[in-house]
DNA sequence: GTTAAATGCAACCAGGAGGTTGCGTTATGT
DNA sequence: ACATAACGCAACCTCCTGGTTGCATTTAAC
């Protein structure tokens, strides 16, 4: 039994959120995804024009983006079409909101400590 | 002039996020990352008491976890203790928001326009 | 004072990431 | 029908990442 066995911290649960972030960890996958925000989908070559790279990377970085669940494509006649996807936004905004909400009642239980120390 | 200079979307007014979203881009980043937001500093043995690698691996990734500010380190005698740091997780999760939100407001006009159509 | 714990540093290694080039296929425009 | 646009695939290359090992230094425990 490895350590991560018992004590599930690390490694596990993920849910996949490590896969997102790393998907917008790079700012030209960053770029696209916020450029696509606006709800337009787009060629690989609409989005190669605005990019500084072939169109094979930018094509490298969309399948990052859609294996990470944040874009979409669809083919409409020789033309991919990639459009934004919220849904594992969604889900990875909740998982920051939680992980900040734990850490501000952190910090409340320590200061309601602290001050009643002081009373 | 390059492309990206004319049309300034791309890897421009990144503002630090995708050095952020890269480094919760690891599994053991985002736990270790996930384990702190609880509040308690930890120092580095015991943070790698929970990981499956060795305490110089650790002390890689909070490397990377402070390059980005999401945690802060400070030395207690022989000890460097972890803590996590809010800051730049709250400016990323307003970024989320706003990205979201401007999907959501393309969506709503897109409704708007297509039941306008249908009156 | 000695031993142990905790840490930092540097070198090493394998694999992957992020880009390019070349070429073939399919769909569209003329 | 032909030319062009758009795309997919694969191979290549450089650099970086993510881990390990070895060793030295500093601090704490006994």
């Amino acid at each position: 039994m490895s350590k991560t066995e018992h004590n599930p911290a690390y490694g596990k649960h993920d849910r996949g959120f490590s896969v997102m972030f790393a998907a917008l960890g790079d700012p030209t996958r960053l770029a696209i995804f916020d450029r696509l925000a606006d709800g337009k989908p787009r060629s690989i070559s609409a989005l190669s024009d605005d990019a500084d790279m072939t169109r094979q990377a930018v094509t490298k970085h969309l399948r990052v983006l859609e294996t990470a669940g944040l874009v979409q494509s669809q083919k409409v006649g020789r033309e991919s079409q990639y459009a934004f996807c919220p849904e594992q936004l969604a889900q990875a905004r909740a998982y920051l909101d939680q992980v900040a909400g734990r850490w501000e009642s952190a910090l409340m239980r320590l200061k309601t400590f602290v001050e009643g120390d002081q009373d």
